[in-house]
DNA sequence: ACCTGAACACCGTTCAAGT
DNA sequence: ACCTGAACACCGTTCAAGT
């Protein structure tokens, strides 16, 4: 008798029933076209609350490319490997990026999607690009990197790895055109164009 | 009076004129949720009159991703200047192909988005991947690039290019995050990762 | 303070009916 | 053969009214 199991008439925590909700569907469908209404049927209410939690459709999906950058942070920092040589860890740290992007293929899209990058301060995507700033510093310092403008080989390795990320999820990456593995060639080619 | 200017009961050649309106629209609003009635509208007719020539809006959109594709061909074939020493062709053609996605952004997306893929047997998409094949085999063949895999490399180059067009496309290429020039930047990494 | 139901202006799509 | 108008089932959003 500690909790009620019958809802009780102001939802606990809609807030976040709603970011759940809209979470558990960018799974199972591929496309984002979800609605509003649909997140608010399955979280049970009508399809007027959620304008008391958000002002507006794309204030959800902002919030919800949010916890997608939380996931995607805790994916990439887990993916590191301090005792590995540097070039290979750059390498893994891009298919740890890329593994993400493949497996939540609507989540990856609405975090990128040009309505979302209109707010967006930049939170955790901000922290996976300090994560990339360190690593390809700490490779010219050790000499396995070329001395470059950190800025731009970063610049380099996030549109490799967007690029292949969105090709693959697009079904484009086939390999009567690029080969058998063209992710590996590609973060290949991108390693031989930073190390040396 | 060669020619009645109130339009006939039954449009010339309305699939045209539906598939520039819609390219008229792509080229003013950025985001792609244009609607099919406004573009019955745009075309003076009724609503219900697309579903003669196209069966689903979406059967609208693959043509017109298909006029994306022949235009943005064209702009890249311009671009070929064969008397530049290979690497900077590769260079040039990239560039012309990023400054096809950044001057029409909402078309490029379409041309790239997920409705659309699915039917599209790639027409001038293939067209341009031959461009690049040809050019990486002769850049083996003189000896100015590395010798890898063809393949391989097509997929560095499409996915790099790819990834800067959509990043610059959402405003992401930022000179606080990635320096002045980042499209320069990672354009030269991918080609000393290619050459040599 | 939080939620519901009805309402409004819009979609995509279909289909009988017009020319 | 091609187009229109009304209709259907859906959206996103708002707002009075309920608890």
């Amino acid at each position: 008798m500690t909790e009620s199991n019958n809802q009780p008439y102001h939802h606990g925590d809609l807030r976040r029933v709603l970011i759940e909700a809209a979470l558990g569907m960018l799974q199972e469908d591929k496309g984002l076209q979800f609605t509003l209404r649909e997140i608010a049927r399955r979280a049970g209410v009508s399809h007027a609350a959620p304008y008391r939690h958000f002002s507006d459709k794309v204030a959800l999906l902002v919030d919800v490319a949010e916890v997608g950058f939380e996931k995607m942070g805790e994916q990439l920092t887990a993916a590191i490997q301090e005792n590995l040589p540097i070039e290979e860890q750059l390498i893994a740290i891009g298919k740890a990026y890329i593994e993400f992007g493949i497996s939540n293929p609507a989540l990856y899209q609405l975090m990128f999607s040009a309505d979302v990058k209109e707010k967006e301060d930049e939170p955790a995507a901000m922290a996976t690009l300090n994560i990339l700033i360190t690593l390809l510093k700490r490779g010219q310092e050790e000499g396995a990197f070329k001395i470059r403008p950190i800025q731009g080989q970063a610049a380099a390795c996030c549109a490799m790895v967007h690029g292949l990320t969105m090709l693959a999820i697009n079904g484009l990456l086939v390999p009567e055109k690029f080969g058998e593995n063209p992710i590996e060639s590609a973060l290949a080619t991108l390693s031989e164009g930073i190390s040396g």
